[in-house]
DNA sequence: CCTTTTCCATGGTAGGTATC
DNA sequence: GATACCTACCATGGAAAAGG
């Protein structure tokens, strides 16, 4: 079989039909998914959303598209490529579908902005090429005042449609605004240290190590099983994320050598001068960091090597709880 | 030629489905 | 119902291609 054709989308058709099975798969060639998810996503066929496209395809509707050039779509793709750089301009893709986590007029300000800022090649590729840089930007856009805050806070949806099947008790409201935390799925035990939330951290190259340890932490080690190591890992994770504060944010107040205790507290004032925790949370880290051991144990050696070490997997979840913003706040500085 | 954009291999998770 | 797979899907960053 041998037919000529000069349009490219039309070959396109065609190939699609071909290849990823029309009539119940008669006539199918073997593809397999990997060839067939490249060509789909070559041609665009493919159901999935692209986040680039809808953004554009939003900003059109509202006449805010860049006045010269077209939007690199490959950029603003990488740039919004992980949730929690969706969650700070404010638009979520969470469950495949787009949605906006902040008031759509205030984020679709700061979509034009940065569509702008990429179509008239003031931002490129290496403004967006790994984390750091996308972080160093939307910092940059930030500290202009361009992104969406608290203050552009959905007020509760309005659930038109009332589920009869399920009896959800908590609306689900978009909470204060950092961590979006999808679902808290409590008809399930919870198994690990770290629920499976995302807590929307930017996970740059320099925190690999914490990446690691977190990820154990959130998959790996079972509470029932490991409470030792749970434990210590924990007191890791909180001593190397606030190093990495104390080290990124040039905390002169404190050096590596200090105790944690010290060390916490100097981040958490640091973060509520910054605005970034508020007084209350600020009370509770200094009241916590007396009354655990895990904290107020000078080192890490001395913790280990501790005789009357017995966590139980419920203080250290709640030790967890305790710290969990903080850590955030640690790792995304 | 160098710069910018797009592609894609990799290493990973979530969530479904078959099996006991 | 619990467990062990299996598959689709995702983020990342280096490689390849396109643009100038």
């Amino acid at each position: 079989m041998c037919r000529v054709e000069s349009d490219r989308d039309k070959i396109d058709e065609i190939l699609y039909r071909r290849h990823t099975g029309s009539q119940g798969g008669v006539g199918q060639s073997n593809w397999d998914d990997r060839m067939k998810s490249t060509f789909v996503n070559r041609t665009g066929k493919g159901g999935k959303l692209n986040v680039a496209d809808e953004i554009e395809s939003r900003l059109k509707l509202v006449g805010l598209m860049p006045s010269r050039g077209r939007i690199p779509r490959s950029n603003l793709n990488r740039l919004l490529s992980a949730e929690a750089f969706r969650h700070r301009v404010g638009i979520t893709i969470a469950k495949g579908r787009f949605e906006f986590t902040r008031k759509e007029d205030a984020v679709l300000k700061a979509l034009a902005r940065i569509a702008d800022d990429l179509a008239r090649r003031r931002k490129t590729l290496d403004d967006v090429w790994d984390v750091d840089r996308k972080l160093e930007y939307l910092d940059e856009l930030e500290a202009e005042g361009i992104l969406p805050t608290a203050a552009d806070a959905l007020q509760l949806p309005k659930r038109e449609k009332p589920k009869p099947a399920k009896s959800d008790p908590e609306p689900e409201f978009f909470p204060n605004p950092k961590p979006i935390v999808v679902k808290a799925s409590r008809l399930q035990k919870r198994l690990t240290l770290i629920p499976h939330h995302d807590y929307g951290v930017a996970w740059t190259g320099r925190l690999q190590r914490h990446k690691d340890i977190w990820n154990e932490l959130q998959y790996k080690l079972r509470l029932e099983e490991h409470p030792n190591a749970i434990a210590v890992l924990c007191r890791v994770l909180l001593e190397l994320s606030v190093d990495n504060y104390i080290k990124q944010a040039k905390l002169a107040a404190v050096v590596e050598n200090d105790p944690l205790a010290k060390k916490l507290v100097a981040s958490a004032e640091n973060l509520h001068t910054q605005g970034k925790i508020n007084k209350r949370y600020l009370e509770v880290v200094r009241k916590a960091r007396t009354m655990d051991a895990i904290i107020s144990v000078d080192t890490l050696n001395k913790y280990v090597h501790s005789p009357n070490l017995a966590p139980a997997s419920d203080h250290l979840m709640a030790l967890w709880d305790t710290f969990a913003d903080l850590v955030v706040h640690c790792l995304n500085e």
